[in-house]
DNA sequence: ACAAGTTTCGGGAAGGTTCACGATAGGGTC
DNA sequence: GACCCTATCGTGAACCTTCCCGAAACTTGT
């Protein structure tokens, strides 16, 4: 093992002091040109890198890291979520350092944790790991609903999504536009996750809304071929369906694109909402009508708990919960 | 501005050594529950986080970081490069640190450059300043296109995308499928970036392999509706055009709508390629053709340079250049 | 009760850098 | 030549944690 080249080594090989090594590669005052040179070359020569833990440590840490840890880097969902946390957290002078869960949570997250301050993300796992993990670091949660009544443990805080106006006012709007037959799309993954299927806040809040009104819910893989395909079983089994709300907008891609190919007009004969209100929504056609979630008022909630458990003290801090609630995105797709 | 809790604190408020306090805090064998108890209490009482540089520096920092600067994180051909990126790096060990370039390019890769290893990305901007901002760290550019012969700093690398293969493939399939008159839509980027405008490496690849069959090119904005506008463009001014090449896939999915509007069938009478082979792509109805960069091999060569970079010596390393070659993407548009 | 072993804890050092301040040398002024 | 000033460079300390190893305390066996 190769040992490490560090500061005293190039002010041996250039024969002055480390202080003047340091001078030299800051370009600091109070060196003369020509041994900065004569230091420079020897650094080179070594092939010297400053440690930045060193540097860090004596300079006082001012810079604050952020850990984020997103499902997967390739649904846009997640990714578009990560880009109103980088542009929040860059405005207050955070830096990010990003991972993903897609090959180990676990594994991801014990790597990632001894270098930030603070972590926030989606997980899937509990608290109890979560914090064995993270080594007693704080961690905010994203959570895809509002934050249920379950006991957080210490450290942890949560930004919950309140969809239950935006839901309200998907319903009402298609209502208003001659909407009388409601489906949905729901989600299988809370079933495939633990076992047993619970309906999701989405449905309970959608079935709430429409009442008498709904035809009928069929369940459907979240993903673009899942929400085709469920949407096309949804129509087969209760053709008087005139809206149907997907559970995310993925799954309402995917049954954009299966209307199109069964024949069926989209806004005309069937409304299409999604859940999400993706960036990526705008550029297909018709363009998705959506409830959205605001990200960048998710990102601002992140970073006001994350700022306020980085002033010291978090330890203290009683569990935090915050939501941000939806919004009607009205596109072309309803 | 109340000083650092420190693990000395913590061991006199629970009357022992650092020592101890350290074995509390990394769960370690050899204390008892007692005193474990009685040190986590002092240290959640005063608030103690361990300091992160400090713990880095003496464990002598096994984890390597690789800051990456995309241009924007709304654009999903940047998210995409990052998502293989990240695979890539998680595959060997290091870490992301990830930062975007929207608002300030320098300011933030000054932030990012204390905190990581080696940097790499898309930068717009010239090495000199690059060398400044980033304190001498090795950087590793990613290039739309295969790295001229420019005159590389040390310490400067470089990967690019070789886009002839493809769009000769490209151009091949398009004329063995009956298209004869052939059209482009050029980006307008180098324009408006340099004031005088220099044909793309794209265009030139293009025209050389269209020859006699070129029916005209359109310049256009760099996003999906610039992509529409331009395409638009393209069919009134040279009707009999049946196979466009659109500079990207932004581009192309702009196309591909206006297309659609003005009931042009795709890819019935014109048949349209994009390039960079984004996800996005399959999302979308025709799923988009495209001359596709194979970002996880883009994503492998970054991280061979940069494992390279990171064993010692980089500051002997000759500039590295590599580039990844792009392949045919057959889907529905053309 | 004594020896031996085990558990628990503390002191000194290391890790690599920057900061504050003191030391040295050279040049100019009188 | 004494004095001061400035430009340049070096020494000790600090930053905060973990590792190594020895000391102390406690447990067990006979």
């Amino acid at each position: 093992m190769a040992k490490r080249v560090t500061i005293i080594d190039v002010a041996e090989a250039a024969g002055v002091s480390r202080q003047t090594v340091s001078r030299a590669m800051n370009d600091a005052w109070g060196i003369s040109e020509s041994t900065r040179r004569k230091v420079l070359e020897a650094a080179d020569r070594l092939g010297y890198r400053p440690s930045r833990f060193a540097r860090n440590l004596v300079t006082r840490e001012k810079t604050h890291a952020l850990g984020v840890m997103v499902a997967s880097f390739g649904n846009p969902y997640y990714t578009d979520i990560a880009a109103s946390l980088l542009a929040a957290a860059a405005e207050r002078g955070w830096q990010i350092m990003l991972t993903a869960g897609e090959s180990g949570v676990e594994e991801a997250l014990s790597l990632l944790a001894p270098q930030v301050d603070v972590i926030v993300g989606h997980f899937g796992i509990a608290d109890e790991r979560l914090r064995d993990v993270c080594g007693g670091l704080p961690v905010v949660r994203m959570e895809s609903e509002v934050p249920h009544d379950a006991e957080r443990l210490p450290g942890f805080h949560s930004v919950g999504l309140d969809m239950q106006s935006g839901i309200q006012e998907a319903v009402k709007e298609l209502r208003d536009r001659g909407a009388r037959r409601f489906g949905m799309v729901e989600s299988g993954h809370f079933q495939r996750y633990f076992g047993t299927y619970e309906p999701s806040a989405r449905r309970r809040w959608y079935e709430e809304a429409v009442g008498e009104a709904l035809s009928g819910v069929v369940i459907g893989d979240e993903s673009i071929s899942g929400g085709g395909r469920a949407f096309a079983e949804l129509m087969e089994r209760h053709p008087d369906t005139d809206a149907v709300l997907m559970f995310n907008d993925l799954m309402a891609l995917g049954a954009v694109q299966s209307a199109h190919a069964l024949g069926i007009d989209v806004p005309g004969r069937v409304r299409i909402v999604g859940v999400d209100g993706l960036s990526l929504g705008e550029a297909v056609d018709p363009p998705l009508t959506s409830i959205a979630l605001d990200r960048d008022e998710l990102a601002r909630h992140v970073m006001d708990i994350v700022e306020i458990l980085a002033g010291a003290d978090f330890a203290r801090i009683d569990p935090i919960e915050r939501s941000v609630p939806s919004r009607l995105l009205w596109r072309g797709s309803a």
